[in-house]
DNA sequence: TCAAGAT
């Protein structure tokens, strides 16, 4: 099977395949969605014969589809259309409409070779008129990004010097990879952009107004520059929200989200709304689609994935039972240090700005190289740890959740879960969003990983099992902390030595 | 708790 893209293609282990939907059970479905014609995609038994079949299946009107999102490969992504538009899957970026710049930009820059199977499925979407707003969740690592920059790319109009894209994300890190991203993309476009992310030292009333045409940045920001008549909606076309659930979750985001998109559409009522994330629990999923059809009258498509087969098939993940706290320690310093470094970067995931400190000190005192990123950190000093880290400079990076989400650097192949992300507001409930976009930092773009969860104690026993149960998906246990073989046989069997 | 940000 080619790789696709290079960089940001689901390419050879995307893992989607899966039990298909029968007809009737989209039709029940349907019920619920009496405007929507539903297009399930019905994969079968013969996998391998990918370029003959279409495996879209239309319930409705069937008259109206001649051809329709034919996936190629045989999977369970589902794909809710409203509408009578019909889409056709983009096999190549020729079949886009792009503009000769942007088409540079993709083989040139990006050195991509045709869109990974989200792109060509959400590219049509996204590029089609009458432009709809669009939910799509995707695996990590499977070209999300490329889905929504092009998206921004294609519809801003190089020669009005306005903001007419807008990309709202978690972190200040993440909309500075966005912005990269799109920089290079659109590098033969002459589309400009710009960060809208709280600068030290600058009163909003220092800040010029913004002409360039793609906003990128935190909402903090965005609302402040909003509010100062610094960024004008007027010419908005389309908004990206970038880890769209934790964007729009209660307790997070979810009120000034909800203020911009609101505000935008307010303004711009023919803006088109994209929300992307790799993961959109239940209460998330139900409010985005409240919120979208809320918005405007604009009809919108989504596309969802099954939790059980959002856990990537290139990742091995592991637990590792410790007795203490000192332990865990331990298995850092002699197993994933000694061993992961021979195999590529390494995350180390823990729960609160102050493990982290602990821990970067007590590996510090050890003799052991490690960086540490969070929150309360200087933007100086945290964009020196990225780019320290994003260069290969450093090998081992102790991070918050401050990176679970986004963050793609391809050379990651090894997670660490020192402690497993634990939902607040409920008691012993595991976060199984945290927990997905925190294994998906490593195994990028369907290249080998592995992942260690370390366990100490029943509650976390008990939450490792939560974790394997929701996602349908076994974690292999390392017989013994400390016996360097387990650690050397694991990392063998994930691919990786 | 974390994150962002206004305060």
């Amino acid at each position: 099977m080619a790789e696709t893209s290079t960089d940001s293609a689901a390419s050879t282990t995307d893992t989607l395949a899966g039990t298909s939907t029968p007809a009737t059970e989209s039709s029940a479905q349907d019920a619920k969605l009496p405007e929507s014609k539903r297009w399930a995609d019905v994969s079968d038994d013969e996998k391998d014969d990918l370029e003959s079949k279409i495996d879209s299946l239309a319930i409705e009107e069937p008259k109206k589809v001649n051809e329709f999102l034919e996936d190629p490969e045989p999977s369970n992504i589902q794909a809710v259309t409203s509408g009578d538009t019909p889409y056709t899957s983009a096999k190549r970026f020729e079949d886009l409409n792009l503009s000769p710049e942007l088409l540079q930009g993709l083989y040139v820059e990006m050195k991509f070779e045709r869109p990974s199977k989200i792109q060509a499925i959400t590219l049509p979407m996204i590029l089609t008129p009458p432009y709809k707003h669009l939910i799509a969740q995707a695996h990590n690592g499977s070209g999300k990004t490329t889905c929504f920059v092009l998206g921004m790319l294609s519809r801003v109009d190089p020669k009005l010097a306005a903001p007419q894209a807008l990309c709202i994300c978690p972190t200040r890190e993440l909309a500075m990879q966005n912005q990269e991203v799109l920089e290079r993309m659109g590098k033969y476009t002459g589309i400009s952009s710009t960060l809208a992310i709280p600068m030290e030292d600058m009163p909003i009333g220092k800040i010029p107004p913004v002409t360039k045409q793609v906003v990128i940045g935190t909402p903090g920001t965005i609302n402040k520059w909003f509010t100062a008549k610094k960024l004008g909606m007027g010419a908005m076309t389309i908004l990206v929200f970038d880890e769209a659930d934790h964007m729009l979750a209660e307790g997070g985001f979810k009120q000034d989200s909800e203020r911009i998109m609101k505000g935008i559409v307010k303004i711009s009522p023919k803006c088109q709304v994209l929300l992307f994330s790799a993961t959109f629990n239940d209460a998330v999923k139900d409010f985005a689609t409240r919120i979208v059809t809320q918005i405007s009258v604009n009809e919108y498509n989504q596309l969802f994935v099954k939790k059980e087969e959002l856990s990537l098939d290139s990742l091995k993940q592991y637990k590792v039972y410790c007795p203490d706290e000192r332990s865990k320690i331990m298995v850092i310093k002699d197993k994933i240090l000694e061993m992961g470094q021979k195999v590529g970067q390494t995350i180390i995931f823990v729960k609160t700005r102050n493990s982290a400190s602990m821990l970067h000190k007590s590996l510090v005192e050890y003799g052991y190289e490690v960086t540490t990123i969070q929150g309360a950190l200087k933007q100086e000093d945290r964009d020196k740890i990225v780019k320290e880290f994003k260069e290969g400079l450093t090998q081992v990076l102790i991070s918050t959740d401050l990176l679970a989400r986004g963050f793609d650097q391809a050379q990651v192949n090894l997670v660490v879960n020192y402690d497993l992300p634990l939902k607040y507001d409920t008691r012993g409930e595991p976060d199984y969003e945290v927990y997905l976009h925190r294994i998906g930092r490593a195994g990028r773009f369907g290249r080998k990983g592995a992942v260690f969860n370390l366990l100490c104690g029943d509650r976390d026993d008990m939450l490792m099992t939560k974790i394997e149960n929701h996602f349908n998906h076994q974690v292999t246990e390392v017989a013994s902390w400390e016996s360097d073989k387990d650690f050397e046989d694991a990392l063998k069997k994930a691919g990786l030595m």
